[in-house]
DNA sequence: CCAAAACATGAATCGCAGG
DNA sequence: TCCTGCGATTCATGTTTTG
């Protein structure tokens, strides 16, 4: 398959992900979901990020080497990341304090545009058994759009609704990977040291993608991203280098089936439902010409145009800029601002379009 | 006073940081909290939904050219910081993703050894009004030891019988600093943008320091660190450049009455609500996304969407939603309402959301 | 005087489509 | 690429005003 011509979708591909990564083509995915390796000084002996040992020499300039040559390698896969992403596309990575500031320092220098920093709280973290620090009871997140101009697509309303009906924060609190859904060899034994949840992977997709969106997993490890992607009805790239991880996300992914469409879906953001003038709601009838309108308290009136304006003494004008001038506010929603009178109460104009939307599916 | 011989202990020396901190002898403080600039780039004005202006950072002290000058500032500070430090001593630090990042990766180039980072997570933070990403909710501290053969001090015991008897997380959930605490002017507007609260310095003082250890502040603000330090029985040394702040935190720190050392003023940890949200049974696999929710009576169904949300027809919304529109009620119970088929018999929500309490306990 | 409602505010990197 | 105008968007908590 020639990479730079086409894309190898819903594929995973084992080998080296900086050198995959440069043949495919610019501005191609939505979304990088990336998990790098960060066993820099985690056990008595350091390894470099390409798992290569290194001599245990514990002077100064050794660790200066060891920082230096993580902070090469993470510039090299991030500016790929950067290469590949769209002009609108956001990039995910996740660490822990080892590498977390490294990578974060690094991707602010290449140009990406850090949206969050989202902590993913353990539910049930391994504990600090010596009882010489805190419990290391999370990770961090990074979500970052290509640039700062980027248009980033974020799901507001899908966040909200999965918080029951309050703004998604920014710390997360979501279990291990346990039990059935860790991959385990023939002894049982976990496969891959830190394989993340897929109710993480969940929250990520659904959060900075649609369904079609093209995700990029440059360290994909057992699949976690490409099984969600899948099942989210998303398009994933995934790379590994290790073959028996691979192995496991091939037959992962293999048993995974696409949610139906309902399934995958989310609640569309205010800005995507079909956009329905004013003027609609007056040549339906709905809001006859001639109609007063006020706002909540009733303290201002106008009156509806047979053109969808409002006249109030002198002034004329769009429902939002009538709004905005009998309030002196700069601007005004005017769905929300004015409301009609209806069997005695007061309806909003917003509450008469969302009749019509329905009414019209 | 001559400082490279007599330490200022006890004292809010107005005065440039970094000069200040060069003229203290090396090796004499134990503990240093700094809560610097986070250079926060902002632009433009925020409005609220309700129209009314978001009161942003705007001082002098938090502008700066570019991340090369923020980088050679933090270097510079965080330099004469480890100097200072006793070989045994560690280094706290809090940030948001603007900077903490950089922080932290200068900090580790510098020789310091993190501990952990620990999360403030806000109990009260200001809301995203525009929807465009998730609520900031959180600041990132970072706390390191001067280097990695450091054996510095952490109160085990005091933190574990701060929670309840658990040991205490890398994630403390602590309110803003409002109301009373809160440092005002004289037309009763907050003096310093930033005022960290008091319970936070708490925690960071009696986690890392022992009663007559000496703290250092070398960006003091308002005095909280100092005040904490006093009620404690530490010693400090606060630096702090702006006259005004100084003022006001020689004042504060007057006020402060040592406590007794007994431990009683623990402040205590503030328990949570097992809140769950229909949307991490989603997340989690327990209901997928495309499952079929009934009631009990099998005489509607719904689908359950990716974000949380139930989808019949045209219609969309919340497990209570949904419920009280299909049955024209004017609320319903949406936990009790709907059922799920386990193993050929219907279980409620409830009911799964129950098993999903037990589990996590 | 009390209860209820209204108001105020916190480290904020806070539009987008169409012409 | 720039310009114009539509129209989307808030949670917890403490304080003040109103009934």
């Amino acid at each position: 398959m020639d990479l730079t011509r086409e894309l190898p979708l819903d594929q995973i591909m084992r080998g080296d992900s900086i050198e995959l990564m440069r043949m495919l083509p610019p501005a191609s995915v939505h979304c990088v979901f990336a998990d790098p390796p960060y066993n820099l000084q985690l056990r008595g002996e350091l390894r470099r990020p390409d798992d290569s040992l290194v001599d245990a020499v514990d002077e100064d300039w050794d660790r200066f080497a060891d920082f230096a040559a993580y902070d090469e390698f993470t510039r090299a896969w991030l500016t790929e990341c950067r290469r590949v992403l769209r002009k609108d596309g956001t990039l995910w990575v996740i660490g822990a304090y080892h590498n977390i500031f490294r990578i974060g320092a690094i991707l602010q220098d290449l140009g990406f545009w850090i949206l969050n920093d989202v902590i993913w709280r353990k539910s049930n973290p391994m504990p600090n058994f010596r009882g010489r620090r805190f419990t290391n009871a999370h990770e961090t997140l990074i979500w970052a759009a290509r640039g700062r101009d980027s248009r980033y697509k974020f799901n507001y309303q899908a966040m909200k609704a999965l918080n029951d009906d309050l703004q998604m924060r920014s710390d997360w609190l979501l279990p291990l990977c346990t039990g059935a859904e860790r991959i385990r060899n023939a002894h049982g034994l976990k496969l891959h040291p830190t394989q993340k949840p897929e109710a993480l992977l969940h929250r990520v997709l659904l959060a900075s993608t649609a369904p079609d969106d093209i995700v990029l997993d440059p360290f994909a490890g057992t699949g976690t991203t490409a099984a969600v992607a899948r099942r989210l009805s998303r398009r994933y790239i995934a790379i590994e280098r290790h073959p028996a991880y691979v192995e496991a996300a091939l037959g992962r992914v293999r048993r995974v089936r696409p949610a139906p469409l309902d399934g995958a879906s989310n609640t569309p953001t205010r800005r995507e439902a079909a956009r329905i003038p004013f003027g609609n709601l007056v040549e339906q009838g709905i809001v006859p010409p001639g109609t007063t309108v006020t706002d909540r308290q009733r303290r201002v009136a106008a009156t509806v145009a047979a053109d969808g304006t409002l006249v109030c003494g002198p002034l004329r004008g769009s429902i939002h800029k009538l709004g905005s001038e009998v309030q002196n506010a700069p601007s005004c929603n005017g769905w929300t601002f004015w409301h009609v009178e209806r069997d005695g109460a007061l309806v909003s104009l917003d509450t008469l379009r969302a009749s019509m939307r329905t009414a019209s599916d």
